[in-house]
DNA sequence: ATGTAC
């Protein structure tokens, strides 16, 4: 059964591990193993693997985990990416889905969400009496207190214990590479949804029987509206991989190495350019966990603003799938890139946040517009694959085949407008958004089977969308 | 993804 979902394909530069069923491996384009094999020229690369969602990015594939051993490792700015920490927030609500059945009260919602939720490109967040410098350097810890809603204290502080991580140390000295202005640009966007993939979407959760003693403990019900939040580091992320970029662009010509692709940038970690880059992309963390943390900051204000003061609003999970950091795995120190990838740790997993320690940690898996999305849990025998899977359902058409190829009636309808079960979108016109539709990614829940099939993990749930809120130019 | 220049 498992050899279906899985690959082990050879390439001159080395291995790529490859988890998807049979008609999505079928389906890859010869560019992501084109992608693979300049990534595998890096030095000392222990492990490279794609996930089902895979698709080709710039320098990388976006679906790739990339491992090095600490002690020799490299760290690669491309295979990051340049939208440093983006990853998904879910809230549970107290909210059945019955509630939210009137297409009119999900528009009141919607518009309610962008009185708080600025989504207009080179919109102000509405958080300019936040310190950036605080949360650049200290994460969800340099938050004032009145922004942290669920309290300090032990028992209640799941805006602090249900994320990945808090708070990110790092030299601080590596903050005098940015001038004033890539600091007030980021002051000026907390709190703000960014354009692209990005989105907040409020959905209902249909739990899945063979977990249901997991969903329970982690507060799910069958019809609970949540809200899953989509979201990255803003300009500061992509700064930080312009100006590294550049610095290590240049340390490659100096030492005269490289691959077959000019945009593939990596460093060994020795390297003080490396480790500044390391640095750099962890203060990017820190903005990108409070940027989701502000976001839903926000809507839990226009929640309270249409259902009343009895609305609540609690965190699941806040996990990232762009990044790289060090991970133990049996006893041995790794560098672990994901990008396009999500961590999914099994149960009784020593890296589980103590909240979910006993059951692994929610993983949080979007769909495309309209389609579903997952809450996932790791099983054991993901460790063969160092415990990533995949991100979201993976692109198969460019923004611009799409708004090429796909009619805003054909849109529409994936969104089933017009009708009771209408996702509501916040953008009047669809067309501004059409590159997001859904026939411009793979089937959500063809990689899921795949997932499922391979052993990472396992569905918790499924969350249908009810409205969504996006940003466009 | 993003900001910016064309």
């Amino acid at each position: 059964m498992k050899e279906n979902y899985y690959q082990k394909v050879q390439l001159p530069a080395g291995q790529v591990h490859v988890y998807a069923g049979p008609s999505l491996f079928q389906a890859l384009d010869y560019k992501v193993f084109e992608m693979a094999n300049n990534n595998l020229q890096i030095p000392n690369q222990v492990y490279m693997s794609y996930t089902p969602d895979v698709h080709v990015g710039v320098g990388t594939c976006i679906g790739t985990t990339a491992v090095w051993n600490t002690h020799d490792g490299y760290v690669s700015p491309s295979i990051v990416g340049s939208d440093i920490g983006c990853g998904m927030r879910v809230h549970l609500t107290n909210l059945h889905k019955d509630e939210l059945k009137e297409v009119k009260l999900r528009r009141k919602l919607v518009k309610t969400i962008e009185k708080y939720l600025p989504v207009e490109d080179h919109a102000r967040g509405h958080f300019s009496d936040i310190r950036l410098e605080h949360v650049i350097k200290k994460g969800l810890h340099g938050l004032p207190k009145k922004y942290i809603p669920d309290g300090y204290t032990p028992r209640k502080a799941t805006s602090l214990t249900h994320v990945e991580r808090s708070k990110f140390h790092f030299d601080e000295n590596a903050l005098n590479l940015f001038p004033d202005r890539v600091w007030h640009r980021a002051h000026s966007q907390l709190g703000t949804l960014g354009g692209g993939n990005h989105f907040a979407e409020i959905q209902y959760i249909e739990i899945a029987e063979d977990n249901r003693e997991v969903a329970e403990a982690w507060g799910l019900f069958d019809g609970q509206v949540i809200l899953m939040i989509h979201s990255g580091s803003r300009s500061w992320g992509g700064s930080v991989s312009q100006y590294c970029g550049s610095l290590m662009a240049k340390m490659m010509r100096a030492q005269g190495i490289g691959t077959a692709d000019p945009h593939l940038l990596f460093g060994a970690l020795s390297e003080p350019v490396a480790q500044n880059y390391v640095d750099l992309m962890y203060s990017a963390l820190n903005y990108a966990v409070v940027n989701r943390h502000l976001i839903a900051y926000a809507i839990r204000e226009a929640g309270k603003d249409v259902f009343g003061s009895k609305f609540e609003m609690s965190t699941l999970y806040d996990l990232m799938h762009n990044y790289a950091w060090e991970e133990e795995h049996e006893g041995n120190s790794y560098f672990v890139h994901r990008k396009g990838a999500t961590r999914s740790l099994p149960p009784n997993h020593p890296d589980n946040p103590e909240p979910y320690r006993l059951t692994g940690h929610p993983a949080l898996i979007p769909g495309s517009m309209g389609t579903s999305s997952y809450i996932m849990v790791g099983s054991p025998e993901g460790k063969t694959n160092f415990h990533s899977i995949c991100h979201g359902a993976g692109r198969i058409r460019s923004r611009s085949a799409t708004k090429r190829l796909i009619t805003v009636d054909e849109f529409a309808s994936s969104m089933r407008v017009g009708t009771e079960d209408e996702v509501v979108v916040n953008q009047k016109s669809l067309e501004s958004i059409i590159d997001e539709s859904p026939q411009a990614y793979k089937d959500v829940d063809q990689i899921i089977e795949s997932v499922v099939g391979a052993g990472l993990a396992q569905v918790v749930a499924r969350c249908k969308p009810m409205a969504t809120v996006k940003g466009a130019k």
